[in-house]
DNA sequence: GCAGACCCTGAAGCTACTATAGGGTCAAGA
DNA sequence: TCTTGACCCTATAGTAGCTTCAGGGTCTGC
């Protein structure tokens, strides 16, 4: 099959695979006599297992340890656990910034009821007095993910 | 104050507060003779204004936009309103999808408990069963954000 | 007069794509 | 045979919000 048929298959945009090929996530795959690439079964299921990946929104560069990994079949598997592990912990990581950062952007919702003018906006206000309060660590240093 | 006063005072990097001037979120500051940008007090609140925004992960966009209209003091509000709810469920949608995901990849760490061989790796094995099996509906179109 | 800390500009690098420009290929229909 | 339209190719730029780098100037103290 050609690039655009594999890319339908795993419901990707044709240039995501030559990007992935680029990337070495995909094997570089015969052309025909104009250039056109062919791909056979073996490229559609590594380009599943890619997508499947980055559905779990793990990084390429996990993704390409994994592949290197998988081949190496004799091997202890720690690396994969590690890579999984760590991975979850940002995850879980992320998660828990997004709820702290949800609660404050909820507060400062509630600070407004949009029957007023700018200049007495509550939420304008509390923005504008937490970036100048010694109080709001909040923006000091926090970790960005 | 120069630029490296006012972006150890904000708890920035030098070349965000340039790279912030460029954006048009801070004001073009006065030059010294040799070129060296001054700051005032106006800018390091302004600057903090910006970072609190950041802090509450709001793109540089929605900043301008609120910089915009704190300067528009007579205007009704609703704007900075729906701007701030907007985020906030940006937010929300973005912890529902992670919160998904950190499911997905806890059971996945739950496939392989390390003492053996890459060869029966119950996560390998699971991601590439995942990625071939037609149930698998989550590598299909999903939103990404 | 020199070292070291600071300042300047412009450009590249990061992630994972997506989009655009400018061109070639192929199969079917008139 | 010509044309149309759908596909393919490469190379490059753009996205967000910075960070880093290269290559140079300035200022202060010894």
């Amino acid at each position: 099959m050609h690039t655009g048929e594999l890319a339908r298959r795993a419901g990707v945009d044709a240039q995501t695979v030559r990007y992935y090929e680029r990337e070495k996530l995909l094997d570089t795959p015969a052309r025909t006599a104009s250039g056109y690439r062919i791909y056979g079964p073996a490229h559609l299921e590594r380009l599943n297992f890619v997508r499947h990946c980055r559905s779990l929104d793990m990084p390429l560069a996990d993704v390409r340890r994994l592949l290197e990994l998988s081949g190496e079949r004799g091997l202890s598997c720690d690396d994969v656990n590690e890579l999984v592990q760590a991975h979850l912990e940002r995850v879980r990581a992320k998660i828990a910034a997004l709820d702290a950062l949800e609660k404050q952007l909820a507060a400062l919702r509630a600070q407004c009821d949009s029957r007023h003018r700018v200049a007495d906006c509550g939420i304008l206000e509390e923005l504008i007095h937490a970036a100048q309060g010694e109080a709001c660590a909040c923006h000091r240093g926090r970790d960005r993910t």
